[in-house]
RNA sequence: GCCCCCAUCGUCUAGCGGCCCAGGACACUGGCCUUUCAAGCCAGAGGCAGGGGUUCGAAUCCCCUUGGGGGCGCCA
């Protein structure tokens, strides 16, 4: 085999989609996989919805995912230009040789009247199948004329043979497509520009693309690509379609439903790696079926005889699932690193304050991170540490009650004359009044905490003790002898 | 209406004719651990859409039905 050259096509017109991402992945871990090249193109044809600004965003999530190309925007390559608005000759060409072959043909005619033609071949209890034929009355040289003489130019149908295909895609299997099920269709526009169709068997074709990796939301499409290869006797690329991503309801994933950009992710807080470990595990699976995969894990073990062909359900509560698990597995340094712009933005620290107390931070953050599943939880959790609480009324009198008094007096003093603050300090000044008093551990515990945190439940009492500080630690102590 | 695709626990999936009275993961339920919550560990409940074939034998192959999805644009 040839070395495998893949790539992805997405058109910058929004945000990157969750279909498209693992579409993107999966080029990417495939040719990771066997030592191709991975393109990146950018379908930007239609005009009125496409944006430098949205290309500049979709490459910078792309980098997010960590999945770089070998070829494309930014970094150029031998096969480029990669951006479509800048290959518009080369389509013309093409279509212009398909025209003098007689494979496609010229009309002189406004989508009006095309859609006219429509009306009358619907009308007339006829599928909605262009061919030659119906365009005789637009195709005369006095139409010709005055297209000329307005400066405008015609649009260019490619002449689709009433034939039956076949195609063999390398996740669905063998496909056949009917005699007639498609009619003659665009293949460049009156302004110049090519559709999606054309465009893109031209640009495989030229960038040799080995293998098409799409979702089958467009296998149908494929069935004029094939015809478009086959008028100019390229030979085809392999196919391979994977199904699409559905809502929980079985639609099609769309904003009604929640986030469904990959941005909207990254924003709640969602790691780069649990994104693309979840986005691989939708229609893949790993051989021995384990779950949890690196990057580089996945580009080992990835190919596409794994990769099946029913449409998944996006489940959101294992993407959130998932990324706790990488919360809890990340270096401390980095993952302290990803939380502070969610600390800083909720008011609690500013940048500022977290760099100046940074080791602090990081045991704050370690301290909680295993009830977290998103970054942007953090700050709620670490709340306790920052703010003051609102301690029950009822605690100090809870205390009395359960012959508390004493001990926690006593660990008042134990805590004032600790030399260094430290877990272990804490801990060996709490296990001194223990043994000193004999009082239920339970009682003793749950009524501290509700002291300091004004909470029944934590972090681990010895970590809100110490991440606390001395200060608000005693204070709160204090209250307790005050109001005795 | 026409064309195409898909069909295993609620969800993601393993399974590619006997290893399956169907395995794993998320979610759910119970227990353990723990000062609490979370995490972790253990256990449990839960599924081959339906009907015909083929075969000694079918979740696995074929056909039909049903259900879901996609497409039928001078969008991609």
């Amino acid at each position: 085999m040839d070395r495998v050259r893949v790539r992805f096509a997405p058109s910058p017109t929004g945000y990157l989609h969750v279909g498209g991402a693992r579409t993107a992945l999966m080029n990417y871990l495939f040719a990771r996989h066997h030592g191709g090249v991975f393109v990146l193109r950018i379908e930007d044809t239609d005009l009125e919805r496409s944006s430098r600004e949205l290309e500049e965003q979709l490459l910078d999530t792309m980098l997010w995912l960590g999945l770089e190309w070998d070829e494309g925007p930014r970094i150029g390559g031998a096969y480029g230009p990669y951006r479509q608005s800048e290959r518009i000759d080369i389509y013309k060409r093409y279509a212009e040789e398909l025209v003098k072959s007689g494979k496609a043909y010229r009309v002189y005619a406004s989508p009006e009247e095309i859609d006219q033609v429509r009306e009358r071949l619907v009308g007339s209890g006829r599928p909605p199948h262009f061919s030659f034929e119906d365009f005789q009355e637009y195709m005369t040289p006095e139409r010709e004329k005055e297209y000329n003489e307005r400066g405008e130019n015609p649009v260019i149908f490619f002449k689709m043979p009433r034939k039956a295909y076949r195609l063999a895609d390398l996740i669905k299997g063998e496909i056949n497509f009917k005699e007639g099920s498609i009619g003659d269709f665009v293949i460049l526009r009156s302004n110049g520009l090519p559709t999606y169709n054309f465009a893109c068997v031209v640009d495989d074709h030229d960038m040799e693309i080995t293998h098409v990796i799409r979702g089958d939301d467009h296998l149908s499409n494929t069935l004029r690509q094939l015809a478009i290869y086959e008028a100019f006797e390229w030979e085809p690329p392999r196919f391979a379609h994977v199904s699409m991503i559905l809502a929980p309801d079985g639609s099609k994933l769309s904003k009604r439903h929640g986030a469904v950009s990959v941005e909207e992710f990254a924003k709640q807080g969602i790691l780069p790696e649990a994104m693309v470990n979840f986005l691989a595990l939708l229609g893949w699976s790993h051989p021995e079926g384990r779950e949890i995969l690196s990057l580089r894990e996945l580009i080992e073990s990835f190919d596409l005889d794994r990769v099946h062909s029913s449409p998944a359900i996006f489940d959101v509560k294992k993407l959130y699932w998932m990324n706790g698990v990488y919360i809890r597995n990340c270096d401390i340094e980095r993952i302290a690193q990803l939380v502070v712009p969610y600390v800083a933005s909720s008011g609690l620290m500013t940048k500022d304050q977290i760099d100046a107390n940074i080791k602090w931070f990081k045991a704050a953050v370690d301290a909680v991170r295993s009830s977290v599943e998103l970054l942007s939880e953090f700050p709620d959790k670490l709340r306790i540490f920052l703010e003051e609480p609102e301690i029950p009324e009822d605690i100090i009198f809870q205390i009395k009650e359960k012959g508390l008094r004493q001990i926690f007096q006593e660990l008042q003093d134990g805590l004032a004359s600790l030399e260094n603050w430290t877990p272990e300090a804490i801990s060996s000044a709490i296990k001194k009044v223990l043994k000193d008093f004999k009082v239920d551990r339970k009682d003793f515990y749950k009524s501290l905490r509700k002291l300091l945190t004004g909470a029944e439940e934590g972090p681990e009492l010895l970590n809100v003790i110490y991440l606390l500080g001395r200060g608000k630690v005693l204070k709160r102590l204090e209250k307790v002898k005050s109001q005795a």
